[in-house]
DNA sequence: CGGTATCCGTGTTGATACTG
DNA sequence: CAGTATCAACACGGATACCG
């Protein structure tokens, strides 16, 4: 039988499909660099736990890259990958379609 | 807070991911009009019910088009719709973006 | 043929509390 | 600041049996 990843393009939509994971990547897309404090309040409403698995996530898809530094108080940010910038020309189709059907009340 | 619908594109995304869903478009797209039957046989592995929920799921969200006739025995053949044709360039885009990320061995 | 109905295991999501 | 840990709630996928 197939299985999940029979096809590409199952595997990267199942990556950046689910809650909360393309609002951040757009967020990521249009603000630049960011923090963990930053993302999250402009994430409104999402959980730390949750936020820090989305990030790990696409981190580990290689989309977004993590810069640490070990300071005190400690500073992370995250930032899209070259590779996750090629994400960008598609997905704003999508999102061009997406408005187009279901409306742009909310950007 | 947001809620799911928040960003047109994430109400999008979470219509055409989730498994098989994708491969029942690819399929539709690939193949043109077919039967329940037809494309319960291609979609090698899924069930009456998942098929089921995913042709009223789409039929619904209008990317899909359901026919239906009264004969004995019932016919009733699913097609992609004009809006859910759409689909198939940026979807080609990411699939051949997917590609290259993820490697081809299956297409 | 083309579905419904039912049930259940599993994965995902999320709120809350706590930590280096 | 940037998480981890824990536990509860729920959506999702799938097997099986039955129906017009």
């Amino acid at each position: 039988m197939a299985g999940l990843e029979y096809v590409p393009l199952e595997k990267l939509l199942h990556q950046i499909s689910g809650r909360w994971t393309m609002y951040i990547l757009w967020i990521l897309d249009t603000n630049g660099k960011l923090r963990f404090g930053e993302l999250k309040r402009k994430v409104e409403g999402i959980s730390t736990k949750v936020l820090t698995e989305r990030l790990r996530m696409l981190e580990q898809a290689g989309i977004i890259h993590r810069h640490y530094e070990a300071e005190i108080p400690p500073k992370v940010s995250y930032e899209l990958t070259e590779q996750g910038k090629e994400l960008s020309e598609p997905l704003y189709q999508l999102c061009e379609l997406a408005t187009r059907w279901y409306g742009d009340e909310h950007n």
